[in-house]
DNA sequence: TACCTTAGTGAGTAATATTTACTTACCCGT
DNA sequence: ACGGGTAAGTAAATATTACTCACTAAGGTA
């Protein structure tokens, strides 16, 4: 039981500064280079550490990488939740995650690029907590469209899953252009139009 | 002239067996394995050649997924323009793509794999002649949709860029399952949901 | 004081991508 | 048929880089 509370407080406790500086030296050095191209060297580097500490509190690179991502991940969840709770209709909602979504990928560009690019070629990924998040984040969505047709705001012929990975996809793909080329985007014009065409239909 | 021309004939030979064995060997050993945990070592084993050659044929071994990639979706390119050719209908043209588009990533989930997850993230790999392919059939859609907003099929406030967004996403989100997980998938049954969202539209 | 834990170091090691100097075989004009 | 040039392929060296390990310094605590 003292054990327990132990690792308890542990767990809360804020982590040590050496593991902030090595997160944040990722998390700033991914906004010139991909994940690849950054050695365990230019981070220890940047973060004013030695290499040998990353390796004291991550069990290799790719976990601090998913570590950073899981960072990333908490500030964003907590802002569409912020976002949606408010709202009754569940199309609004789903129009919230769209444009809050984008933004959110927007505003923060490393975030994007590591969620939507680099971590989702190792296997070991889908293991990670970062990827928990994104369950929960799924797992939103779907409820959101499983309401609204029971409510009868979405046809209910269409299938959610479906439906789900139409918005995933389109918001991933929206953004794609400007996380990879830096491209200025219009969110706020981009996710009205997408929402127009999962919505109402592009055929006249 | 006639360095052009023997240059000419050079290109359309065949490649030396060494080259061909190397890129066969990295698409089976991407059967199983991921890019980044695939060794040079692994593959020029698998070919049966030495490490050496592989860096006379390629420049490095991401050039060498890139030519892997690019001769994928020479056949893709190949079997999507002879689907569509005989219809006449915009509509009807876009959603054979996404059909023929979702059965070729799960027939050749290498190739989808390559395509979606391990390049990507390489700057240089926008550069590359696989790209230049891309660039070809995501202008092929683009076109179409045009076409189909001018003969007055599709809804003229519909944004062309938007759409295409939209049904590119959907088609990569919608078989990101069936190439991470290695998840079966019914391509006729989704395909035909996607259109369903796409054109019709999900609101009641 | 003595001890234990945690943060951090720095010099290694091993894996592996890439380079380089070399060999072998073949084509082609004379 | 011969010799020069070129393409295919090799074998070993090198360089990079992720990762390990044995150690030190600084608090805190009994």
């Amino acid at each position: 039981m003292m054990e327990s509370e132990q690792r308890n407080t542990q767990l809360l406790k804020t982590p040590p500064p050496g593991k902030i500086k090595i997160m944040n030296a990722l998390s700033e050095l991914m906004r010139e280079k991909d994940f690849n191209s950054i050695t365990t060297a230019d981070i220890a580097a940047t973060a004013g550490v030695t290499e040998g500490l990353i390796y004291k509190y991550f069990r290799d690179k790719k976990d601090l990488l998913y570590q950073v991502l899981n960072g990333h991940f908490q500030t964003f969840q907590n802002y569409i939740v912020s976002k949606i709770e408010t709202r009754k209709s569940s199309i609004e909602k789903l129009s919230i995650i769209i444009k809050t979504t984008l933004k959110s990928y927007s505003i923060n560009r490393v975030f994007a690029r590591i969620l939507l690019l680099e971590v989702r070629n190792s296997p070991n990924y889908f293991e990670s907590d970062a990827y928990d998040m994104v369950k929960i984040y799924s797992r939103t969505i779907l409820d959101i469209i499983n309401q609204g047709i029971k409510e009868g705001e979405i046809k209910e012929d269409i299938d959610p899953h479906a439906l789900r990975q139409v918005i995933l996809g389109s918001i991933e793909h929206a953004c794609l252009g400007e996380v990879i080329f830096g491209k200025e985007l219009d969110t706020d014009k981009v996710s009205e139009h997408i929402c127009n065409i999962i919505f109402i239909g592009a055929k006249k």
